[in-house]
DNA sequence: TTTGCTGCAAACAATTTGCAAACCG
DNA sequence: CGGTTTGCAAATTGTTTGCAGCAAA
């Protein structure tokens, strides 16, 4: 764990939004400015193998990074993009898997993502949530 | 709809896995010697707009697609990479509508996607979904 | 003729990689 | 020292776009 992996994964964890991988850089580059993408890329890499942070992918070419404390799912704003997090129900996860079992498959994980907008009138509850 | 649009849709539609943009292009030159890259992506976008094509991602840095038949889930293979449909469950689409709901979202759909081996022993049912 | 679609090639954006220097144990 | 990680820049990958010619309404 070096200087540059420990800071990505601070700044990951101090943050409540989905990160993309060049607004991690900028975070970083704060307290390490003279910190590379390249590094930035690989720390991210293998903080993900060690489970320590979770990569998202919504159809975009880039990815949004979160770390990674306990299960949850997601809602993505098909407008503005935001990702948004919402807590797992209690016992989601085996009724989530059995309908894979009974499919023939065996999952260790799965992910549940909703999708619908935050920002116009009507789409949404008006929560706020933006 | 021109010639180039129908025969990748039903490239696509003929198809049981969920191919990627190259590998459709693949399928289509067969058809169409002279197509090109550029007007496969095109029509896959146009296609997606038409709601007759499904773009998925699974934080690869590409895309698959699949035509559009219904609604179900996927099981993603995390050693090979290959995706299965899986049929979906009566009920769970006002179930999992509701958690978002409960949580302040209204959304509009969602995705429920299963993650394990297809390929190794012990990590799968080993039912030969290769 | 007007509008949209194609093939081609160049452009793009996100991410990955090769390498020499710096660092750590 | 020996292996790992860094910063940098160049390379790669998947996808998008500009444009001139074509096709169809």
């Amino acid at each position: 764990m070096t200087r540059q992996r420990a800071v990505v994964l601070e700044e990951l964890s101090s943050v409540n939004n989905h990160p993309r991988a060049d607004e991690i850089y900028q975070m970083v580059r704060k307290r390490l400015p003279k910190i590379s993408f390249g590094t930035v890329y690989r720390n991210l890499k293998t903080l993900k193998e060690l489970g320590l942070v979770r990569e998202l992918n919504y159809g975009k070419n880039f990815s949004r990074y979160e770390a990674n404390i306990g299960n949850h799912h997601h809602f993505v704003c098909v407008d503005c993009g935001k990702v948004f997090d919402i807590p797992e129900v209690e016992g989601m996860d085996g009724d989530c898997k059995e309908i894979a079992r009974e499919a023939g498959f065996n999952p260790t994980h799965y992910r549940l993502e909703f999708y619908g907008s935050c920002c116009k009138d009507g789409a949404s509850d008006g929560n706020g949530h933006k």
